[in-house]
DNA sequence: TTGTAAGCGTTATCAG
DNA sequence: CTGATAACGCTTACAA
């Protein structure tokens, strides 16, 4: 280690390096923490007592559960989630179950998710099952099984008998994201929104619209996927425009996937003069590929996507927020609602919203 | 739908109700799993037994073993996690705390941590704690005390006294991506990564190098922050340029961040004709606004960053790959070590590499 | 090798 | 309002 100052240069760092506070006071004793037959000893009542007491739970007189309180502070005394589980039956915990984490959708997924529950006093375990074989394990293993209350699987897809032996787990489950049979869910209409993108180019006066998407490396097919291309159909159809089978476009996921995509549509007989983004990072990369081949968005090519990623806002591109914060609160709601036995548990349709950031315009007048 | 039989198909669901002796119903029966006690009965021996059986302790004959398992399995036990750590006094659980989830740095670390914990048998707790006020009540109130068996802090600014009060968590701690006085951590050597990333413009030529960097709109102070300043800076001395205040930009987070630093950065006397980015994000932006200015990357100006960002990717910008995945390996190896009481808990240091894009070329010569 | 029984720390059910 | 006491389901000496 070479260098020893961050930026204060002269000053002889200040260095907080003695324990300063003396002793914790009292105890907090890490090794054996007190626990509530301590607390009671302490506080001259029974062990009952104190667990009433300490959970506000009515049949306790308020100075007894004033002293209680006061003893449990001094000893820095805290529950034993383990044993008021095991009592209990229940484990304040919800398990999230996703493919990734590191990508936007689940990574914001999840973000929310945790703020919703947190503020309901449920803690998260996070399962990322990436892949045909980690999620065959997973539904095979089910280790989230008798550890959590609830269950949410984002965007998991999932065959029928994986969502059958899901079952087993024992608790509620709720799909963040999508659906499966039989279960609450939470999501977006894609079809729709994947219809409303489109549209706007059709309104835009563009003819000739191209969709790019991109093939997983695994075999898993996602209704997502499935859905916007029909709503891509659909909308075409709705204009009485035809539906080129060479614009519809798939490239295997990849940092170059944009630019290859690109070349794939510029090489056809009549050329796009605008391009629906499966998602905001394909339409993104799009973009960068259009402008290394000379074309500026949308001057010569329009570009809309979907999702509401960050990272659209960058390029200036026009979205289908498919709001996803929102989408994780309402699932996080249901979970909960499930786990308290109330109703109101029905599966929600969150609305997406149109971003306007000027990526789309008129088609060059053709010559 | 033909799913049914897990093992006994056919009969009707025989209802959650007789309390004890009542067989299992030989199949999962959701709202009363099987116990220890239900499989030692079944399997003809003690419950004591089932345990060793089921734990692959020694002290089991391999037939009665065996027998045991089958039973288990065929009553679809699962070992409650409650009790277990309960009684032995450890929680299988790790927390990863960090300021936010939605955040490349955070989701990627997030991620590694996950696989590397999962890989171990180990569950994930993530708790989000964003800005100073979830900071503090997160450090007061320790919700994840008793929780877990070590805590993982990923990049968490702490003041000293918060660094002090989370000892009350009673668990070992890691510090994932940055550093505390007296815990071990890992990061990597920010003060060098910026150095070197601007060593790689000098070395291309230029004299006139900003760096852009954006403010956090609370006033938490992040220390890889103030490192690759202190880098920037000694690059440009030991390269005997001046450290110019004017090329050292700071723009409040935002997507127009790289615009409002492009504008500010051409507006000054003798304009830089690079710029090293805080991060890759910053680096995109910047070479974004670059771009809305009529300036190529990098024919008129070169840009560099810091992270190994996917999204550089996209941009074609060079960048300081700080290994993330690797940072999450070796803080959740130092992380299990500490729990499971084995020496080789030292902090370590990940190593950077540089990746190449071609977004640093020569200045144009000066007329 | 196997069983008995004492914890582990709470909650919940009954009495008082 | 308060206190015994029996679960909760498992691990682990200690015996057999």
């Amino acid at each position: 280690m070479e260098h020893e100052d961050q930026e204060g240069a002269g000053e002889a760092a200040p260095a907080a390096s003695t324990p300063t506070t003396g002793a914790p006071a009292s105890s907090a004793n890490p090794a054996n923490p007190a626990n509530m037959a301590d607390v009671a000893r302490v506080a001259g009542v029974s062990i009952a007592t104190v667990s009433r007491a300490l959970r506000d739970v009515p049949g306790v007189g308020d100075s007894t559960r004033e002293r209680v309180r006061e003893v449990a502070e001094q000893l820095s005394y805290v529950i034993s989630p383990e044993a008021s589980s095991l009592s209990r039956r229940e484990t304040g915990r919800v398990a999230v179950v996703m493919p990734r984490i590191d990508v936007w959708f689940y990574s914001t997924m999840l973000s929310g998710l945790e703020r919703a529950l947190r503020a309901e006093g449920i803690d998260v375990l996070v399962y990322q099952v990436d892949g045909p074989a980690e999620r065959g394990a997973f539904v095979r293993d089910l280790p989230a099984r008798r550890k959590v209350d609830a269950v949410i699987l984002a965007a998991l897809p999932l065959s029928p008998e994986q969502r059958d032996r899901l079952d087993l787990l024992g608790v509620p489950m709720v799909i963040a994201g999508g659906q499966a049979r039989g279960l609450p869910h939470v999501d977006v209409d894609d079809r729709a929104m994947a219809r409303a993108a489109v549209e706007r180019l059709v309104a835009a006066g563009h003819r000739d619209i191209a969709m790019v998407r991109t093939s997983d490396t695994d075999a898993t097919t996602w209704d997502a996927d499935l859905l916007r291309v029909a709503g891509y159909r659909e909308a075409l159809a709705a204009a009485g425009l035809e539906a080129r089978p060479e614009l519809l476009v798939t490239e295997t996921y990849g940092v170059d996937a944009g630019t290859r995509a690109v070349e794939r549509l510029l090489a056809v007989d009549r050329p796009p003069t605008a391009v629906f983004g499966y998602s905001d990072e394909i339409a993104a990369a799009v973009s960068v590929g259009a402008r290394r081949h000379g074309l500026s968005v949308p001057d010569d090519l329009s570009v809309i996507g979907v999702d509401g990623h960050p990272m659209s806002e960058l390029f200036g591109l026009s979205t289908m927020d498919q709001n996803v914060e929102r989408q994780a609160e309402e699932a996080a709601g249901i979970a909960v609602r499930l786990i308290r036995g109330e109703p109101g548990t029905r599966s929600v349709r969150v609305r997406h919203r149109f971003v306007d950031r000027g990526s789309v315009q008129p088609p060059r007048p053709q010559d």
